[in-house]
DNA sequence: GCGGAAATGAAAATCATTTTCATTTGTGGT
DNA sequence: ACCACAAATGAAAATGATTTTCATTTCCGC
Protein backbone atom coordinates (compact mmCIF):
# COMPACT_ATOMS: atom_id res chain seq x y z
CA UNK A 1 0.00 0.00 0.00
CA UNK A 2 1.27 3.43 -0.81
CA UNK A 3 0.24 6.84 0.28
CA UNK A 4 -0.33 9.69 -2.12
CA UNK A 5 2.61 11.83 -3.05
CA UNK A 6 1.56 15.36 -2.04
CA UNK A 7 3.15 16.90 -5.11
CA UNK A 8 0.68 15.02 -7.29
CA UNK A 9 -2.31 16.48 -5.51
CA UNK A 10 -0.74 19.90 -5.59
CA UNK A 11 -0.19 19.60 -9.33
CA UNK A 12 -3.75 18.45 -9.90
CA UNK A 13 -4.93 21.52 -8.02
CA UNK A 14 -2.69 23.77 -10.07
CA UNK A 15 -3.98 22.15 -13.26
CA UNK A 16 -7.41 23.51 -12.48
CA UNK A 17 -8.54 20.51 -10.51
CA UNK A 18 -9.07 18.52 -13.68
CA UNK A 19 -6.46 16.47 -15.52
CA UNK A 20 -5.43 13.02 -16.69
CA UNK A 21 -2.57 11.08 -15.18
CA UNK A 22 -0.47 11.62 -18.28
CA UNK A 23 -1.12 15.34 -18.21
CA UNK A 24 -0.16 15.61 -14.57
CA UNK A 25 3.01 13.66 -15.28
CA UNK A 26 3.96 15.86 -18.24
CA UNK A 27 3.18 18.99 -16.26
CA UNK A 28 5.44 17.93 -13.42
CA UNK A 29 8.20 17.06 -15.85
CA UNK A 30 7.96 20.43 -17.53
CA UNK A 31 8.22 22.06 -14.13
CA UNK A 32 11.40 20.13 -13.51
CA UNK A 33 9.96 17.95 -10.78
CA UNK A 34 11.48 14.52 -10.63
CA UNK A 35 8.77 11.91 -10.47
CA UNK A 36 7.89 8.64 -12.15
CA UNK A 37 4.73 7.96 -14.08
CA UNK A 38 4.08 5.00 -11.83
CA UNK A 39 4.02 7.21 -8.78
CA UNK A 40 1.59 9.57 -10.43
CA UNK A 41 -0.80 6.69 -11.12
CA UNK A 42 -0.40 5.26 -7.67
CA UNK A 43 -0.97 8.60 -6.00
CA UNK A 44 -4.08 9.28 -8.03
CA UNK A 45 -5.48 5.89 -7.20
CA UNK A 46 -4.86 6.47 -3.56
CA UNK A 47 -6.59 9.84 -3.77
CA UNK A 48 -9.55 8.15 -5.40
CA UNK A 49 -9.69 5.56 -2.63
CA UNK A 50 -9.63 8.32 -0.07
CA UNK A 51 -12.41 10.03 -2.00
CA UNK A 52 -10.35 13.17 -2.36
CA UNK A 53 -10.65 13.04 -6.12
CA UNK A 54 -13.20 11.71 -8.54
CA UNK A 55 -12.44 9.81 -11.68
CA UNK A 56 -14.36 10.21 -14.91
CA UNK A 57 -13.69 9.16 -18.49
CA UNK A 58 -13.01 11.25 -21.50
CA UNK A 59 -14.62 10.28 -24.78
CA UNK A 60 -11.42 8.59 -25.82
CA UNK A 61 -11.44 6.47 -22.69
CA UNK A 62 -8.63 8.24 -20.89
CA UNK A 63 -9.30 8.63 -17.19
CA UNK A 64 -9.48 12.15 -15.87
CA UNK A 65 -9.16 12.98 -12.22
CA UNK A 66 -10.83 15.88 -10.58
CA UNK A 67 -10.98 17.31 -7.12
CA UNK A 68 -14.40 17.05 -5.65
CA UNK A 69 -16.25 18.22 -2.63
CA UNK A 70 -17.18 15.63 -0.06
CA UNK A 71 -20.93 15.88 -0.63
CA UNK A 72 -22.44 13.05 -2.65
CA UNK A 73 -23.32 14.33 -6.08
CA UNK A 74 -23.65 13.34 -9.71
CA UNK A 75 -22.24 14.73 -12.89
CA UNK A 76 -23.52 16.36 -16.02
CA UNK A 77 -20.77 15.98 -18.59
CA UNK A 78 -20.43 17.44 -22.05
CA UNK A 79 -19.54 14.69 -24.55
CA UNK A 80 -17.68 17.16 -26.69
CA UNK A 81 -15.70 19.59 -24.52
CA UNK A 82 -15.72 17.62 -21.28
CA UNK A 83 -17.15 20.48 -19.26
CA UNK A 84 -18.63 19.06 -16.11
CA UNK A 85 -21.23 20.29 -13.70
CA UNK A 86 -21.89 18.79 -10.33
CA UNK A 87 -25.57 18.22 -9.79
CA UNK A 88 -27.79 17.10 -6.97
CA UNK A 89 -29.08 13.59 -7.05
CA UNK A 90 -32.54 14.56 -5.90
CA UNK A 91 -34.97 12.05 -7.30
CA UNK A 92 -32.28 9.45 -7.83
CA UNK A 93 -31.49 8.98 -4.20
CA UNK A 94 -35.01 7.98 -3.39
CA UNK A 95 -35.41 5.93 -6.56
CA UNK A 96 -32.31 3.87 -5.76
CA UNK A 97 -33.45 3.22 -2.23
CA UNK A 98 -36.96 2.22 -3.21
CA UNK A 99 -35.99 -0.02 -6.11
CA UNK A 100 -33.32 -1.76 -4.08
CA UNK A 101 -35.73 -2.33 -1.24
CA UNK A 102 -38.30 -3.87 -3.55
CA UNK A 103 -35.71 -6.42 -4.60
CA UNK A 104 -34.53 -7.11 -1.08
CA UNK A 105 -31.13 -5.50 -1.48
CA UNK A 106 -29.14 -4.10 1.42
CA UNK A 107 -26.14 -1.78 1.71
CA UNK A 108 -27.13 0.02 -1.39
CA UNK A 109 -25.12 2.50 -3.39
CA UNK A 110 -25.52 3.87 -6.87
CA UNK A 111 -23.89 5.69 -9.73
CA UNK A 112 -25.56 8.01 -12.16
CA UNK A 113 -24.25 10.33 -14.77
CA UNK A 114 -25.87 12.44 -17.43
CA UNK A 115 -24.07 13.28 -20.63
CA UNK A 116 -24.91 15.34 -23.66
CA UNK A 117 -23.80 18.39 -25.61
CA UNK A 118 -23.48 21.60 -23.65
CA UNK A 119 -24.86 24.87 -24.96
CA UNK A 120 -21.48 25.93 -26.36
CA UNK A 121 -20.84 22.76 -28.34
CA UNK B 1 -14.22 3.85 -46.00
CA UNK B 2 -15.98 0.71 -45.05
CA UNK B 3 -19.59 -0.18 -44.49
CA UNK B 4 -20.84 -2.08 -41.49
CA UNK B 5 -20.81 -5.83 -41.63
CA UNK B 6 -24.44 -6.81 -40.99
CA UNK B 7 -23.45 -9.76 -38.85
CA UNK B 8 -21.91 -7.39 -36.33
CA UNK B 9 -25.13 -5.45 -35.90
CA UNK B 10 -27.07 -8.67 -35.68
CA UNK B 11 -24.76 -9.93 -32.96
CA UNK B 12 -25.03 -6.70 -31.01
CA UNK B 13 -28.81 -7.06 -31.16
CA UNK B 14 -28.61 -10.63 -29.98
CA UNK B 15 -26.30 -9.59 -27.14
CA UNK B 16 -29.14 -7.60 -25.65
CA UNK B 17 -28.36 -4.41 -27.52
CA UNK B 18 -25.44 -3.64 -25.26
CA UNK B 19 -21.87 -4.95 -25.58
CA UNK B 20 -18.23 -4.11 -26.06
CA UNK B 21 -16.32 -4.77 -29.27
CA UNK B 22 -14.35 -7.54 -27.65
CA UNK B 23 -17.49 -9.18 -26.35
CA UNK B 24 -19.12 -9.09 -29.76
CA UNK B 25 -15.99 -10.57 -31.28
CA UNK B 26 -15.81 -13.37 -28.73
CA UNK B 27 -19.50 -14.06 -29.10
CA UNK B 28 -19.20 -14.40 -32.86
CA UNK B 29 -16.22 -16.68 -32.47
CA UNK B 30 -18.07 -18.90 -30.04
CA UNK B 31 -20.90 -19.11 -32.53
CA UNK B 32 -18.45 -20.26 -35.14
CA UNK B 33 -18.72 -17.17 -37.27
CA UNK B 34 -15.56 -16.30 -39.11
CA UNK B 35 -14.72 -12.65 -38.62
CA UNK B 36 -11.73 -10.52 -37.70
CA UNK B 37 -11.52 -8.25 -34.72
CA UNK B 38 -10.59 -5.41 -37.05
CA UNK B 39 -13.85 -5.79 -38.92
CA UNK B 40 -15.82 -5.75 -35.69
CA UNK B 41 -14.23 -2.46 -34.70
CA UNK B 42 -14.69 -0.97 -38.14
CA UNK B 43 -18.31 -2.02 -38.30
CA UNK B 44 -19.08 -0.59 -34.89
CA UNK B 45 -17.45 2.69 -35.77
CA UNK B 46 -19.45 2.87 -38.92
CA UNK B 47 -22.63 2.18 -36.98
CA UNK B 48 -21.74 4.98 -34.61
CA UNK B 49 -21.18 7.36 -37.51
CA UNK B 50 -24.54 6.44 -38.91
CA UNK B 51 -26.04 7.00 -35.47
CA UNK B 52 -27.40 3.49 -35.41
CA UNK B 53 -25.56 2.78 -32.20
CA UNK B 54 -24.42 4.85 -29.25
CA UNK B 55 -21.08 4.49 -27.54
CA UNK B 56 -20.57 4.74 -23.80
CA UNK B 57 -17.67 3.90 -21.52
CA UNK B 58 -17.51 1.32 -18.82
CA UNK B 59 -15.86 2.25 -15.57
CA UNK B 60 -12.71 0.50 -16.73
CA UNK B 61 -12.60 2.58 -19.89
CA UNK B 62 -13.75 -0.10 -22.30
CA UNK B 63 -16.14 1.22 -24.92
CA UNK B 64 -19.58 -0.30 -24.96
CA UNK B 65 -21.94 0.01 -27.87
CA UNK B 66 -25.66 0.31 -27.49
CA UNK B 67 -28.38 0.25 -30.09
CA UNK B 68 -30.00 3.65 -30.38
CA UNK B 69 -33.68 3.74 -29.62
CA UNK B 70 -33.28 0.52 -27.78
CA UNK B 71 -35.68 0.65 -24.87
CA UNK B 72 -33.06 1.19 -22.28
CA UNK B 73 -33.08 0.00 -18.75
CA UNK B 74 -30.84 0.07 -15.72
CA UNK B 75 -29.24 -2.54 -13.56
CA UNK B 76 -29.43 -3.62 -9.99
CA UNK B 77 -26.28 -5.57 -9.27
CA UNK B 78 -25.28 -7.61 -6.27
CA UNK B 79 -21.78 -6.67 -5.11
CA UNK B 80 -21.21 -10.14 -3.78
CA UNK B 81 -22.66 -12.72 -6.17
CA UNK B 82 -22.97 -10.51 -9.23
CA UNK B 83 -26.63 -11.32 -9.79
CA UNK B 84 -28.16 -8.64 -11.93
CA UNK B 85 -31.72 -7.50 -12.34
CA UNK B 86 -32.92 -5.23 -15.10
CA UNK B 87 -35.01 -2.41 -13.74
CA UNK B 88 -37.02 0.43 -15.15
CA UNK B 89 -35.54 3.88 -15.05
CA UNK B 90 -38.77 5.53 -13.97
CA UNK B 91 -37.93 8.68 -12.10
CA UNK B 92 -34.46 8.84 -13.55
CA UNK B 93 -35.56 9.44 -17.09
CA UNK B 94 -37.38 12.58 -16.20
CA UNK B 95 -34.69 13.70 -13.80
CA UNK B 96 -32.00 13.42 -16.46
CA UNK B 97 -34.07 15.32 -18.97
CA UNK B 98 -34.97 18.12 -16.60
CA UNK B 99 -31.52 18.59 -15.16
CA UNK B 100 -29.91 18.57 -18.58
CA UNK B 101 -32.40 21.09 -19.87
CA UNK B 102 -31.75 23.42 -16.96
CA UNK B 103 -28.10 23.45 -17.96
CA UNK B 104 -28.79 23.91 -21.67
CA UNK B 105 -27.63 20.45 -22.71
CA UNK B 106 -28.82 18.70 -25.85
CA UNK B 107 -28.66 15.10 -27.12
CA UNK B 108 -28.80 13.84 -23.61
CA UNK B 109 -28.20 10.33 -22.41
CA UNK B 110 -27.47 8.91 -19.01
CA UNK B 111 -26.20 5.93 -17.12
CA UNK B 112 -27.36 4.76 -13.74
CA UNK B 113 -26.70 1.64 -11.77
CA UNK B 114 -27.63 0.52 -8.31
CA UNK B 115 -25.49 -1.92 -6.38
CA UNK B 116 -25.79 -3.58 -3.04
CA UNK B 117 -26.13 -6.97 -1.40
CA UNK B 118 -28.95 -9.17 -2.60
CA UNK B 119 -31.21 -11.03 -0.21
CA UNK B 120 -29.21 -14.24 -0.56
CA UNK B 121 -25.85 -12.72 0.23
C1' DG C 1 -13.34 -12.27 -68.02
C1' DC C 2 -11.01 -7.73 -66.52
C1' DG C 3 -9.91 -3.98 -63.68
C1' DG C 4 -10.54 -1.27 -60.01
C1' DA C 5 -12.83 -0.17 -55.73
C1' DA C 6 -14.33 -1.79 -51.33
C1' DA C 7 -13.96 -5.17 -47.63
C1' DT C 8 -11.34 -8.13 -44.90
C1' DG C 9 -8.14 -9.71 -41.40
C1' DA C 10 -3.42 -10.89 -39.64
C1' DA C 11 0.07 -8.75 -37.66
C1' DA C 12 2.35 -4.72 -35.98
C1' DA C 13 1.90 -0.21 -33.83
C1' DT C 14 -0.08 2.79 -30.31
C1' DC C 15 -1.40 4.34 -26.00
C1' DA C 16 -3.07 4.37 -21.32
C1' DT C 17 -2.65 1.76 -17.43
C1' DT C 18 -0.89 -1.97 -14.34
C1' DT C 19 2.49 -5.06 -12.65
C1' DT C 20 7.04 -6.53 -11.35
C1' DC C 21 10.97 -6.00 -9.04
C1' DA C 22 15.19 -4.05 -7.59
C1' DT C 23 16.65 0.09 -5.34
C1' DT C 24 16.17 4.00 -2.29
C1' DT C 25 14.29 6.37 1.55
C1' DG C 26 12.35 6.88 6.06
C1' DT C 27 11.50 5.40 10.75
C1' DG C 28 11.73 3.25 15.09
C1' DG C 29 14.42 0.71 18.31
C1' DT C 30 18.91 0.00 20.43
C1' DA D 1 25.04 6.51 14.89
C1' DC D 2 23.69 1.88 13.39
C1' DC D 3 20.78 -1.60 12.03
C1' DA D 4 16.68 -3.86 10.44
C1' DC D 5 12.52 -3.43 8.24
C1' DA D 6 8.58 -1.31 6.10
C1' DA D 7 7.04 1.96 2.74
C1' DA D 8 7.89 4.60 -1.44
C1' DT D 9 9.81 5.01 -5.81
C1' DG D 10 10.55 4.40 -10.73
C1' DA D 11 12.42 1.88 -14.82
C1' DA D 12 11.15 -1.49 -17.57
C1' DA D 13 8.13 -5.15 -18.97
C1' DA D 14 3.40 -6.78 -19.31
C1' DT D 15 -1.40 -6.05 -20.41
C1' DG D 16 -5.39 -4.92 -22.93
C1' DA D 17 -8.19 -2.20 -25.87
C1' DT D 18 -8.07 0.12 -30.04
C1' DT D 19 -5.96 1.70 -34.44
C1' DT D 20 -3.05 1.35 -38.36
C1' DT D 21 -0.74 -0.97 -42.11
C1' DC D 22 -0.76 -3.61 -45.83
C1' DA D 23 -1.34 -7.58 -48.57
C1' DT D 24 -5.10 -10.44 -50.06
C1' DT D 25 -9.79 -11.47 -51.28
C1' DT D 26 -14.42 -10.35 -52.72
C1' DC D 27 -17.71 -7.57 -55.49
C1' DC D 28 -19.51 -5.04 -59.28
C1' DG D 29 -19.84 -2.80 -63.49
C1' DC D 30 -18.20 -3.02 -68.03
Amino acid sequence: MSRSNPRVLSTLERAGGFASAQEIYRLMQREGQSIGLTTVYRSLQSLVNDKIVDVLRRDDGEAIYRLCGDAHHHHLVCKSCGETAEIEGGAIEKWARVVAEEHGFREVGHTAEIFGLCSKC
